[in-house]
DNA sequence: AGAATGCAGGAAAACCTTTTCCTAAAACAT
DNA sequence: ATGTTTTAGGAAAAGGTTTTCCTGCATTCT
């Protein structure tokens, strides 16, 4: 690999000189211009992004901390994101932490040691916790999907509450009573959407009966297991908000095996929009949530943080500031109607 | 942010022990050790690994060339891989070029710019963009579940047109006779399972009519469209052969659709095991690729040739040495039998 | 005791850039 | 023609490490 200092001694010129051309920092004569571009052709030189990292101070990496990659969502929000650092010349670097909390404290500290422009988090963390990120963190941080309220750090996602005051305020609309709900076990799936289920039931003067009401996390067999449950007591709901398409799934499985109808006996109707709500057969009722964009967004979000904090000197006191004035950003859900209800 | 000078200072000692205490590259006495970790501690010092790359041309860093990954399959090889490199303390920069040719270029120079110590592959190129990549790569590189044989660069994958013979002549060992293929447009898809069902119908003494053969892209819509050209014939297949699970959901919805019934009417069988298969209904008997364990074995194997070629000296010489001697990695597949045939 | 060996630890070079600072020549104004 | 400003381009510092080379001291051998 060539460095700056065979292109000059090629071309003749000084170092700097080099380094100008390729940049444009300062003006060359073309006589000169000409010779570089040469000798920069001739031996394929490609300036050492690394030597420039150390320089500059900025390695133009984000990291993106994912509970899972190989889970659809994620893999989503990931590919919005690499869509937007791709088209301003970032690197993803991605991080996956298996929903484990001692992972995660690893790769922030490699993180920060790498020197990444920005960290995206994808990973639910208690407040405390990504206070404490915040503290040690020298870049900024971005929450993507993770609905927490933290001061300086900003969230891109949708309305949780909101949505799934949406999905059940549907059911009712369509004349179920009787609905369960199927609930998760962090902010978004175990509170927020919850409280979006319980307003929707006390505002259409509905009573929520605790037996339709199972907890569990997020996925297609728990989802089984979590139907098997309400179905246990004599009586049944006639409708069941899942507060994701894993669940979903996972439930109306364990309604056919029960012998009952979907959506006849049981209506049943979803959230997130992930590729399976498409697939499974009747299609899945669910709440879209614009998850690509979710990604992008948060992508130029973080960009738009890091490059802010460039120009103005002060990094610590810039970043704050920043965050707070822009630090909520929620994107449209809509609810899209197939065949379960 | 301290730096090494910084703890020297505070330590009382000079720069050359402070890293030789973080490295153990060399025996420093109890009395300095104590000294160094304290003033590391104090001042929460973390070595700069940018100038640690820049000085040992080592990033730990290695790029993965994904065609898509919010696509399942691209996303569980790439968690698999993440599973290896975590582990060996490496990162991993993703770089999804949407199937597209120009991106991958792109991509190409940036890990090069980056000096990324090593590439794998998931994105399919003809044998001689390979060997165009090979040439001006500093890098060693391994292709994952991409079946293309270029002299150089190792290979983990399965065994591409076993598997299709299997899944076909499961199919004919159940008695069907009639059986059509839908098919794909890269080698893998296109040309090597198409091998794959074609042998295994010859050995069983079946003629192929080609009607029943429809090349398409790799999509659930493009495989509904696939088999509804199947079924414009006066005749159907009682089986069919698909060679994705996204093409075969496709395609047995269109059977749905014409009023047929799977497995009674016509059988299917998939290939891949994504997670789509199982929550299909009824459940797609599939070929069974050990996805996350090829992204594995690919990280493994690539850290492999990082490392060795690192110790001796001669880099380019090495590099393919050692690619020549374990260039292909052959994982098992298998046939999961569940309701669709 | 004197020479040889071993070893802890410091100074400085090296890695490859960008950018500041400087010089010399060209352009301009008087 | 002389003095002043602008400009192109070079030399060198800076960025934070690792490692080689060297020094000076303690230990061992004869």
């Amino acid at each position: 690999m060539p460095n700056i200092k065979m292109i000059a001694r090629k071309a003749g010129v000084s170092i700097s000189t080099v380094s100008r051309v390729m940049n444009g920092s300062k003006p060359v004569s073309p006589e000169l211009q000409k010779r570089v571009y040469d000798a920069v052709q001739q031996m394929n030189y490609k300036p050492n992004s690394i030597a420039r990292s150390l320089i500059l101070k900025k390695t133009n990496l984000i990291g993106v901390v994912v509970p899972d990659v190989s889970n659809s969502f994620h893999a989503q929000i990931l590919s919005g994101i690499e869509e937007c650092t791709a088209h301003a010349d970032y690197g993803v670097m991605i991080c996956n932490v298996y929903r484990n909390m001692k992972q995660q404290q690893r790769y922030f500290n490699l993180m920060l040691e790498r020197h990444v422009d920005g960290i995206i988090l994808l990973h639910e963390n208690t407040v405390d916790e990504l206070t404490d990120f915040q503290k040690i963190s020298t870049t900024p941080l971005v929450l993507a999907s993770v609905p927490l309220e933290v001061k300086g750090i900003p969230f891109v996602g949708i309305d949780e509450v909101g949505a799934a005051y949406d999905a059940v305020s549907f059911l009712i609309g369509k004349g179920h009573r009787e609905i369960g709900l199927i609930y998760g076990d962090c902010t978004a799936l175990g509170i927020l959407r919850k409280e979006g289920y319980i307003k929707a039931m006390n505002d259409h003067g509905l009573s929520v009966n605790d037996d339709f009401l199972v907890q569990c996390p997020c996925s297609v067999a728990q989802g089984y297991q979590a139907m098997e449950q309400i179905l246990q007591s004599e009586k049944h709901p006639t409708a069941v908000f899942c507060v994701s398409d894993e669940m979903a799934v996972g439930a109306m499985d364990c309604t056919y095996d029960k012998g009952l109808k979907v959506p006849e006996d049981i209506a049943f109707i979803g959230f997130d929009d992930i590729e399976i709500s498409q697939v499974v057969r009747p299609r899945l009722t669910t709440i879209h949530q614009p998850i690509k964009e979710i990604g992008r967004e948060a992508a130029k979000l973080l960009i738009g943080l890091i490059e802010q904090n460039g120009k103005t000197g002060r990094k610590q006191e810039n970043l704050r500031l920043a965050a707070e004035l822009e630090s909520r950003i929620i994107l449209k859900h809509s609810l899209m109607e197939r065949e379960t209800v």
